[in-house]
DNA sequence: GCAGAAGTACTCCGTCCGTC
DNA sequence: GACGGACGGAGTACTTCTGC
């Protein structure tokens, strides 16, 4: 079997259709997902299968997962099929993965073949994703929010009616009720959103009586200012890489000072200004 | 008064973390 | 990597508040 570790791209697409296809999953189903998206190529012809350790998907996930925990999400994984609404006379209900293989450590798998046209040699409207963005984030339902709204951040908003939402998150019956569904869905998601994304989102509400029938999220750039970024820096990252400047790799410590990571001096007042705006300006 | 939103408290279960 | 305890998020149901 040939071993091929996780590459460190962040980046995915995903086709519209499959962005918006009706789907429940935890989050940690959700960041397998996506970051063996970060796998699939542009110029890939066809799904490969992905080899990888565990150790190796915990190093990129920044988890803890043991082999237990990747049985049990596996397994739930697999019996909660997605729903593509692909036009109103063509739907498609798959499975996100043909296989999923645990052998000594070495993790092996393969996106069904069904999904080749949402996410290879991509032609329609897609969305690109920053893996970073959503494995930051605490809630399932904000990760999936983020990648309905990132679709529409250059239109600066998207409207749902409740009840589409509702059934493209696949919500349970409790969160049905919408006072349940705002709190336990609508403020997480634009919390973690606001905090953990490119983007920052308002809610407006739009009411028939009393009843509110639609959301509109109002899609704005993230302009977390510096210090704030550097406090995420120092909450998420501390003392991992960075960035590569002058062949030398940068790391943040958990006090928030930048130093190089082959002699842990730290940068110059002036270096680590340049630096930090490089970060904040590429995130 | 009624319908729906808002707020609160509770349980359950998955995830995280420390230990081995 | 496995295990067990602690913790926090998700889900649920109930009461209170608000506006038509």
């Amino acid at each position: 079997m040939k071993n091929r570790n996780l590459s460190e791209r962040n980046y995915s697409r995903q086709t519209h259709v499959l962005v918006n296809a009706k789907y429940a999953l935890n989050i940690n189903e959700i960041d397998i997902i996506l970051t063996l998206l970060t796998e699939v190529y542009k110029e890939d012809k066809d799904f490969k299968d992905y080899n990888f350790t565990l150790a190796d998907f915990n190093k990129k996930t920044k988890k803890t997962l043991t082999s237990r925990d990747l049985n049990t999400c596996v397994k739930s994984l697999m019996s909660k099929p997605l729903e593509l609404m692909v036009s109103e006379q063509n739907w498609i209900i798959v499975n996100w993965f043909s296989y999923f293989e645990y052998n000594k450590g070495l993790i092996s798998c393969r996106f069904d073949k069904r999904l080749k046209p949402f996410l290879l040699d991509i032609k329609e409207r897609f969305v690109i994703s920053d893996l970073r963005h959503i494995l930051a984030m605490r809630s399932s339902y904000a990760k999936r929010i983020y990648l309905l709204l990132k679709e529409y951040s250059k239109i600066g908003k998207r409207t749902f009616d409740v009840e589409e939402l509702q059934t493209i998150l696949k919500v349970p019956k409790s969160l049905k009720t919408y006072s349940n569904f705002k709190m336990k869905v609508l403020i997480r998601a634009k919390k973690d959103i606001d905090k953990f994304s490119d983007i920052k989102i308002e809610l407006e509400e739009i009411k028939q009586l009393r009843k509110v029938v639609k959301i509109t999220f109002v899609i704005k750039k993230n302009d977390t200012d510096l210090k704030t970024f550097i406090q995420i820096i120092r909450e998420l990252h501390p003392n991992q890489d960075l960035y590569e400047y002058g062949g030398r790799m940068i790391r943040c410590s958990d006090k928030g000072l930048l130093y190089w990571a082959g002699t842990l001096h730290n940068l110059s007042k002036e270096n680590a200004k340049k630096a930090w705006e490089h970060l904040h300006e590429n995130r």
